[in-house]
DNA sequence: GAATGCGGGTCAC
DNA sequence: GTGACCCGCATTC
């Protein structure tokens, strides 16, 4: 036992960091497998990123020493905001009645561990279903799916084609090594009022999709009109961020998965109402650096408690956090689907610190034009605020940049299948939709690295009036090419958009016959023919296709 | 059907 | 003893 005989107090910011530096400290002085004379990680056949920078480790407020493992773990008054992305060595306290802390809820896809513990829940994380051609999806965004929890629908999964009709690739597990070798390992345990929560490593992997985006697609299953992979992926992000955003007001009553298919349309009619303060943690991005200040604890804070700072108190959080982990970007060695609303935007990646006023400066300009063309009350406009209210240093530059900028989370994690992840709609309209659709724009707006997301659509879609799952889809879209129009104005040359712009005419399509649920990713024949080429196949000098 | 929690059991260190 | 992992069962959604 190791609990400080003081009070428990909310420390300064800089003890906090200090605590953070101590944990990664920790983490760091893990044993080897090789050390432990343990056997190596599986030799992977997928592409294994190159050497990753360690994730930030998730901060807890709550300045105290424990271990999940203590005979009495302290009590305490004030709670850490639930944290679905929680990495690194990290010890969080929840409130009891937290709803995703009791569900043991997490973004990352953890299954039960049994460690013959009655008292302590211990769980291990899966990793993330990787396609093993490492195919790119026109938008630059890899296949980075949810390993399913349970063994035998996980078996299922492997193996399986891409869901990336023109590649030939196939889905493998890419497990998750990020502790000492061995998966990630997360700790629950109640006690009192109070449920503590213990995760040991780090995530050596991209983060999977959404849970919500599994049920999207069982949804979605019965749908002609599904979307495809890239849509999903970037709607469900964009769901997932916005849910984050909200977090902290919503959590209706639970509502009976069938009920809420049912209610879907009715949701849709709701107003985006943004949350007053989001509680909702992401991961804390401190740095081994500790040259950080105080990222996500805004200054507003919160208004429940002096101790409690709501990491996205404020919209303008959004996108820093959003663009600070740094999965996006690369820096862990994979592009994951990026869209402003994605809970693993890799925009931002596309700038460098150099260019950060500059960006801002436009952004501010895009975001005045933005709010021109915005109707109101639709709560596009609270989304437009997120996006263009970047701070110079929000859209992530690097690793050094974890420090102002969080994770995002989601709506994966506990309420993946919750009604409520349904249920905080913008409720805007598709005719909203309209103003960022590609009828009116310049075609030069849209095509970038994400611009089938803009594609997609049936033109037919939208004949029998928009189900959810469209509006959904519809939302992502409106939003992310909000931030692409931004995107373009940058100007910034990154190759991979460069690529792009050389065909400005290119588009995609994709089709799904509705029969096996794969999704075509096409290039329109009539225009640009050249192939699609990621980043890396641009370095290269060769060409994807898929 | 899948997620989740629980627990028995095995294996390696 | 500890940790990882497999498996089956029951419950819930």
């Amino acid at each position: 036992m190791r609990i400080e005989q003081k009070p428990l107090t909310f420390q300064t910011v800089n003890l906090i960091e200090q605590n953070m530096v101590l944990n990664n400290m920790a983490s760091t002085m893990c044993l080897t497998p090789q050390s432990q004379n343990l056997p190596l990680p599986l030799p992977m056949s997928l592409p294994q990123p190159s050497p990753v920078p360690s994730p930030p480790a998730s901060k807890s407020r709550i300045q105290i020493e424990w271990d999940i493992n203590d005979t009495i773990v302290p009590t305490v008054s004030e709670f850490d905001d639930f944290n679905d992305w929680a990495n690194g060595h990290c010890r969080l306290i929840y409130a009891g009645h937290n709803e995703d802390a009791k569900k043991h809820a997490s973004g990352w896809a953890m299954r039960n561990t049994n460690n013959h513990n009655v008292n302590i829940l211990k769980k291990s994380c899966l990793g993330v279903l990787l396609c093993n051609a490492n195919c790119r999806l026109p938008n630059g965004a890899s296949v980075h799916l949810r390993p399913a929890i349970c063994d035998k629908a996980r078996r299922k999964q492997q193996g399986k084609q891409c869901p990336n009709r023109n590649c030939n690739g196939r889905l493998e597990i890419q497990p998750c090594r990020g502790h000492c070798g061995y998966p990630v390992t997360h700790f629950w345990r109640r006690a009192g009022n109070a449920i503590y929560f213990q995760a040991k490593g780090t995530h050596d992997h991209a983060r999977p999709e959404a849970k919500g985006s599994t049920e999207a697609r069982r949804l979605l299953a019965g749908n002609r009109r599904v979307r495809s992979l890239a849509v999903i992926l970037a709607s469900d992000a964009a769901l997932n961020d916005k849910l984050c955003s909200l977090r902290s007001s919503k959590r209706p009553m639970k509502t009976p998965r069938k009920q809420r298919a049912n209610n879907n349309t009715e949701l849709l009619q709701q107003n985006y109402q943004p949350a007053a303060t989001t509680a909702t943690a992401g991961v804390a991005a401190a740095t081994t650096t500790n040259t950080s200040t105080s990222f996500n604890q805004t200054p507003s804070s919160s208004s429940s408690s002096s101790f409690v700072t709501p990491q996205w108190s404020t919209a303008d959080g959004y996108y820093q956090q959003d663009a600070g982990l740094g999965y996006g970007s690369g820096i862990y060695g994979y592009d994951m689907l990026h869209s402003p609303l994605s809970t693993n935007s890799s925009t931002a990646s596309y700038y460098n610190a150099a260019e950060s006023q500059q960006q801002q400066q436009q952004q501010q300009q895009q975001h005045q034009q933005q709010q021109l063309l915005l109707p109101q009350g639709n709560g596009y406009d609270q989304l437009t605020t997120t996006t263009t209210t970047t701070t110079p240093v929000g859209y992530q530059t690097g690793m050094n940049l974890y420090e102002s900028c969080d994770d995002t989370s989601s709506l994966t994690s506990s309420s993946g299948y919750s009604s409520e992840d349904y249920s905080y709609f913008n409720g805007y309209v598709p005719q909203s939709l309209d103003l960022s659709g590609s009828s009116n724009a310049s075609p030069d707006n849209f095509y970038t690295p994400h611009s089938e997301i803009f594609s997609v659509f049936d033109p037919n879609i939208n004949s029998g009036g928009p189900s959810t799952v469209e509006l959904l889809y519809d939302e992502a879209t409106a939003y992310q090419q909000q931030t692409l129009q931004q995107q373009q104005q940058q100007q910034q040359s990154f190759s991979y958009q460069q690529q792009q712009q050389q065909h400005p005419t290119a588009d995609y399509y994709y089709s799904n016959t509705g029969v096996d649920n794969v999704w075509n990713i096409q290039m329109d024949a009539s225009v640009a023919t050249a192939p699609y080429q990621t980043p890396a196949s641009l370095e290269s000098g060769i060409g994807v296709f898929c």
